[in-house]
DNA sequence: AATAAATAACGTAATATTGCAATATCACAA
DNA sequence: TTGTGATATTGCAATATTACGTTATTTATT
């Protein structure tokens, strides 16, 4: 049909799902490893950088502010983008708690 | 367009997509999860656990496959699933360094 | 006020994904 | 060989995603 069943899962899920299906295009990676690496990134520097027009940076950039993991500053007529880093740790852990349960189940008997 | 132009991205911006996006749908983290505390788990009993039609989760399954996540073996008419633990582990260390090299950057100056 | 720069919002085409019914395949049992 | 159970494949409808041209909006500069 196209749309997620979501209601079947539970909350865990659906967040660890959100969140690696936001990670899961190689411009959000970028974009993320951008702003990481460059103090004082707005949208045109990211456009610049990674090679995709204004409009679809823009719209990926939305795409990760809806998970929370970005900060903005607007300085003059520049928006400023950066990580929140509480939210990369939490999610962090979110994830590495995914892994780390996966495995030790694996290993039981 | 809906298509992804990967070829502007290295290959470890694409492996870190490819892999968080598989991951990116609760369908397929709670098959995993389940594989990982079911031994002797098929396709079947998955298809009861979770709620969702048989071809359904026998493509997601397919989705899982493809990243080289999972082990079969055949045992009678069944098909046990489990976990390729080397590949979970190569994919955690993946994400994990993605996640830390943020962090760190982030943390410069 | 007029202009320019930066970015978001809107609209749209192309493609991908999700979910399932129907069907095919494959291995075993009767 | 006929049936049965388990899984994959096919085909399709509904929805989502990706990418971008165009247009609004906002703020600074002249």
């Amino acid at each position: 049909m196209g749309f997620t069943k979501k209601h079947i899962f539970d909350a865990q899920q659906n967040q660890i799902a959100n969140f690696t299906k936001m990670i899961g295009h190689p411009a959000r990676v970028s974009i993320i490893q951008y702003i990481s690496q460059n103090k004082d990134c707005n949208c045109n520097s990211l456009v610049k950088a990674i090679g995709l027009a204004q409009p679809t940076i823009s719209q990926h950039l939305a795409e990760i502010r809806k998970t929370g993991l970005l900060n903005q500053s607007v300085k003059g007529k520049n928006l400023f983008y950066s990580i929140n880093q509480d939210k990369l740790n939490e999610s962090r852990r979110l994830i590495n708690d995914f892994f780390v349960k996966t495995q030790v189940n694996c290993s039981k008997e």
